[in-house]
DNA sequence: TTATTATATTAGAATGTTCAAATATAGTAA
DNA sequence: TTACTATATTTGAACATTCTAATATAATAA
């Protein structure tokens, strides 16, 4: 157990596990955005934004570029978005399953 | 921010976000185990493994069945191999980049 | 019924992650 | 140089996850 693949890929993944990463990646789909951009479309504090973007750049999600006093940043590899929509896939049969449940459960009278 | 797709879809990576998680299903490819057995391929303690598989179970990575005494294991949707095995094309490259600079450093000599 | 085997759950300690606030840095312009 | 704007880093508190150890459950067999 605990081969490197493995503690490697969970920190990939951990990388990913958190809602304002997900939602900064979502705002870069369109191209690149300064920091101050990105804050508004996120709405979250600039310190809590930018220890964030930190840990994209640290796996390489992301990459920043200089320009002047504004710092832009893009998504290092665009497949990422592939993978994230393939994502969607998998959790989405999962909810629809869970759903299916719950509906059933609603429409049963003798609860 | 914080859109309950973002968290949900936080949650669904941060179940991958373990080393044994990612050993169980990658343990679970060639078809069901019994706890027992995959207790033998992890090495793992039964509590943290059965803990772990309670993980997995929430978000219906896997699913169990009973025969008898024993339980059996099995992935829900194999389609989660899809996604595991693009993210190491995600992950690789990245290493890759990392190994490149590191190759570079090491190979020049004025450090 | 009791004992046994297989697995799950719980509670608290240990550890890791995130947040908030303050401070630091880097570039530019005056 | 000083002041300003944009962004990053650090530190400790708040919060979440994982581990350990003990206990619980469920099926079976004796």
């Amino acid at each position: 157990m605990n081969s490197p693949l493995h503690l490697y890929k969970a920190e990939f993944f951990k990388a990913l596990g958190h809602p304002l990463r997900l939602a900064i990646l979502d705002s870069l789909r369109d191209g690149p955005l300064s920091v101050t951009k990105l804050q508004e479309m996120v709405q979250v504090d600039q310190s809590i934004l930018s220890q964030h973007l930190a840990k994209l750049r640290s796996f390489k999600f992301v990459t920043a570029r200089r320009e002047k006093t504004t710092i832009f940043y893009h998504v290092h590899d665009t497949d990422v978005y592939i993978f994230l929509d393939l994502a969607k896939n998998i959790y989405g049969r999962q909810l629809q399953l869970s759903q299916d449940i719950l509906n059933q459960l609603n429409t049963t009278e003798h609860i």
